[in-house]
DNA sequence: TTATTAATTCACTATTTAGTTACTTATAAA
DNA sequence: TTTATAAGTAACTAAATAGTGAATTAATAA
């Protein structure tokens, strides 16, 4: 009756999901260029062999982790629920949330930087990223209008600006913590400074959006 | 009396100048791991020996690299003379100078990028890049302060994350124009979206400083 | 003119790299 | 039990890669 027995010794599923891991952590520690196969198939413990069986090549493998990597962003944010919410609400749960994301799965930042690097040649071929950002992009434009409706909100703003805004403000400052460091001349990298950070972009879209 | 003959065969400055250039572009395009120095010798059209006569090795030659962009940015910034310019103007300047340098001088972001994914580890054995860092810090200060005292400014605004924030705005949208197209479903990279992208960011960071 | 210095070249190496060929073996359906 | 299928392995290759040893040659100072 097991459908698992605890001797198994043979599974694709179990093998795929070690080499998208480890091939994640690798490109998004390396960069595209800088990942080596060889690493992913030693840190997945799988053959070299499976990773080529499984994914075809570098490229693939690497368009696949992306393709995860936002697959599992744009889940996560759908499930905020934001159209529920009063739209002042709405929004700061959204800086949050992107803010909270970005800082607990670094791999996404870097992986999104290593296909700009390249001109989003990989992710140009995916249909599937294409149909999840749809609805990513209707959900600000949704707490927008009801925004300027209960008159929280000024007339006008551009959604896609808006929701860029969003991104970059909290992005920017965790990619370039490291150079911002030494730039900046302040420790970015503390539990105090995410905080002060945080608040900052909060006001920072809340000045933005608010009617006058 | 000609201190430049036309037929001179040697000329290491003339031939560091080429290296460094060929090697901005190269680690510019495929970041530090994807970066071939073989590709430097043959763009810069210098033996590749020579590369390693002048810099060392690959890592401090990225560093020289970045040094040169970092120091490039910032004396471009230090000769718009922003503390004699009323506050106002003077952020509207700063975050169109910010802007126009990261949009013209692509190489930048992409450097600065490759730079975080090891962390600055390259960066932070540079005692220039600290001392430049200086002056850049003080200015936005000297600037809210200006405009707090005529009234034109709230109080209390970090000046740290007011230009993490400017920087933010710009160096988020241009490094990822590429994802962006397929992630915000829009052409981002054309000269009505440049103007359009400038003129919300011009308008985010007035409305995030002006007195109420 | 000669000696010194430094720019430049050439040929090389040890290692790494993405990708492959050919094989073995566990699993499960017939 | 047999057989087809798919999971997994080992050993390999051709090309690329960062870095080097040693010789050559142009410019310059003595």
């Amino acid at each position: 009756m097991d459908d698992k027995p605890a001797s198994r010794k043979r599974d694709s599923h179990a093998t795929r999901k070690r080499i998208l891991a480890a091939a994640k952590k690798e490109f998004a520690k390396k960069g595209f260029g800088g990942a080596r196969i060889d690493e992913i198939a030693l840190k997945s413990k799988a053959n070299k062999r499976m990773i080529y069986h499984y994914f075809g090549n570098k490229e693939a493998l690497f368009l696949k982790t992306l393709e995860d990597a936002y697959i599992d962003i744009r889940s996560a944010e759908q499930g905020l629920n934001l159209t529920a919410l009063d739209p002042e609400e709405a929004l700061i749960t959204l800086v949050k949330f992107t803010w909270n994301y970005y800082l607990k799965n670094p791999e996404f930042i870097t992986l999104v930087n290593s296909e700009n690097l390249h001109r989003a040649k990989h992710l140009k071929k995916s249909q599937i990223i294409e149909d999840i950002s749809v609805k990513f992009n209707s959900m600000v434009g949704a707490i927008l209008d009801k925004g300027v409706a209960t008159g929280q909100f000024r007339q006008g703003i551009d959604p896609v600006q808006l929701n860029i805004t969003i991104a970059a403000i909290g992005y920017y400052y965790l990619t370039n913590r490291y150079t911002g460091a030494i730039v900046y001349q302040r420790d970015l990298d503390s539990k105090s400074a995410y905080e002060e950070r945080l608040n900052f972009n909060i006001e920072t879209i809340l000045k933005l959006v608010r009617a006058p």
